[in-house]
DNA sequence: AATGAATGAGGGTTCATTCAT
DNA sequence: AATGAATGAACCCTCATTCAT
């Protein structure tokens, strides 16, 4: 059992830094195996196929992803604060797992219409997680009015094109990286409270 | 000539719904022959490779989108206007061309590294004139202090996340389609704006 | 391993007939595979290239042939009966191998100039074998001084001339071979040994 | 007509260096047309196939030396000469051509059996035409007693074995080039007369 | 005479997957 | 549980040749 999960972790290790790099249709299960240092008949043995790798990445990151949230959300933090952390997460998880992230940019199109539909919902799931924050927030007079869930892929939107960019090996990349965060956060709050103050002040 | 244009216009049109429909990996010569009518041979007398099609496609819309800035600019508007119809413009491609714009949602990152910088450049062009605009809004007083070309990333981020989400074949994305465009204008703007009246109250 | 072998041995035995029949270039993987009854992927299962099939073919003649001159060096023979020797063993060849040798013959100049270069190395490898038992007829004194490396070639060439020619149909071709073997056997020790008796005289 | 003439040339000339350099298989009528800086249209106008482009080469070739043969059999050379002169008109051409040379080792197998056919017939005519030189050599009692076509391919192939070596960019090329037709010439006449001094002196 | 766009069969090679061991 | 040899459809692309202009 700990050498089924251990020879499962080499798999998808492999197959992660592979897909980054080189796309998840352009990666053979050759190379694969071979990375991974395993017999391609050993990669059938534990997944079904080479989507069902790819697969199970995803859904692991995503995972990571909302247990971070979830955390996030039994702490009971400040709104202003959440939305801090949570731009953070995106960086850090950027810097700490390069391939992944590179990755979960990539195949949010790529794969069979079935898989893409499935990541999508993963992705809709985080998107609706933060709605569900902005509708606290707006519950409590801290948000302007607006759409939760546009305004929550909007704010998605706005920290993956920069992420995405600070990806890059320039110098903008490089500025993005160290700038960004906290730009990203204090402008998505300022555009989420707008105007707040003057209202709380007439209620 | 005008059968030239109009043999490289069956094939590109027949790519481009392919592409946007299976992924570039995953769409082969025989089907693009097959749909656009054409022989095999024909394309690539036309084309150097399948990348060359696809590089073509991308280019084209990138000079659409292109040449709607520059007449933008030419008109003189109001900073406030020009986000407006920046948004609106996405939004009209679109609706315009379901399959391009899903084309170009994907294969930013897919292909060659060659090709994925050369597309990820012209991206680049079109965030950089972005940040012009905001430069000039800077410039004169209009928008908050900001890094423009940060922020022209952040705004692409933004249209992009929902133009992506409206997309799909659900209710979100009706919705998205409907009121996306003047939300987002809205908000853009306001954040851009923020505070500005105050400040510029002060000088 | 054996049935590794054994295939192996299907996929270039029949490629060395197509090859000696229709040549390198002309031969498809598709003809090999249907005539060694094997599927396409096994071939490549087997051999990195098509170049590789040739390359293998080439490498073990050559080997066969370098086997037999050790041996012959082994046995200590008077260096006409060496001479002998060599001339037999490539009507031999011939013979027992048409195919073999009609390709032998050939790509010497047709692939990729790697491949080119691979074949004529191993060319000069039994040149050089040839010119180690002329560079010995000279230091007994049996051979007429001549550069030994030069010789061999000439001797080579004589051979092949008469041994091609032979490959062939005709009546020719039937003389050629029936009588090929002595008659150059006799005039290229006649031609290496020409004087010496009187020179062996004066000293 | 003289625009014919340059037209076949010029394509002719670019063919010959192609064919000589990357083979006849690998050598496609698109490379050919731009080296020779012609339609491909106007190719197929003056010849019918690239089997014809490559047929009038050799039959050009093979007329050179045929022309040179005819030549040197009206000057009435003595026999040692005649050699001598044949050996040096391989090399002569060898330095002026290189391209041809080697082009006209190479395909004398390649293409298909009827091309394959026609060429190895040319060359067997120059082989006839030596084998009546040793024929007069025999008559004369110059030469001592031997097959005399089988002599004549034995001969060709010393000259071809050492010239085609001579092709080569290393040392051992530029050493076959200096002494390989004086030392040729030498010893196949030596061999040719073996004895033959005694004999007549016994007549 | 000359052009070059168009053809489509065929080129070598890679692929995810299966299955006997 | 693990291996890797075998499959053969599909991949992108090149080819000599034709033919309307």
């Amino acid at each position: 059992m700990t050498s089924h999960r251990g020879l499962e972790k080499k798999i998808t290790g492999a197959a992660e830094r592979l897909f980054a790099r080189d796309g998840f249709a352009a990666t053979g299960m050759r190379a694969i195996a071979q990375t991974a240092k395993v017999s391609i008949g050993a990669i059938y043995h534990h997944f079904k196929s080479k989507e069902a790798i790819l697969e199970r990445i995803i859904r692991e990151e995503l995972n990571r992803r909302q247990r971070f949230l979830e955390e996030l959300r039994g702490r009971g933090l400040p709104l202003q604060e959440q939305v801090q952390q949570i731009v953070q997460m995106h960086f850090d998880l950027l810097q700490e797992k390069r391939d992944t992230a590179r990755l979960f940019f990539r195949e949010r199109f790529d794969p069979s219409p079935v898989l893409r539909a499935k990541i999508q919902a993963l992705y809709g799931e985080v998107a609706e997680y933060v709605a569900v924050i902005i509708q606290e927030g707006l519950a409590m007079g801290e948000v302007r009015p607006c759409q939760p869930l546009l305004t929550a892929y909007t704010i998605l939107g706005m920290v993956e094109a920069v992420s995405l960019r600070a990806l890059g090996q320039d110098e903008t990349a490089a500025l993005f990286m160290k700038e960004g965060p906290e730009e990203l956060a204090r402008s998505i709050w300022l555009w989420l409270h707008l105007g707040q103050e003057e209202r709380r002040a007439h209620a």
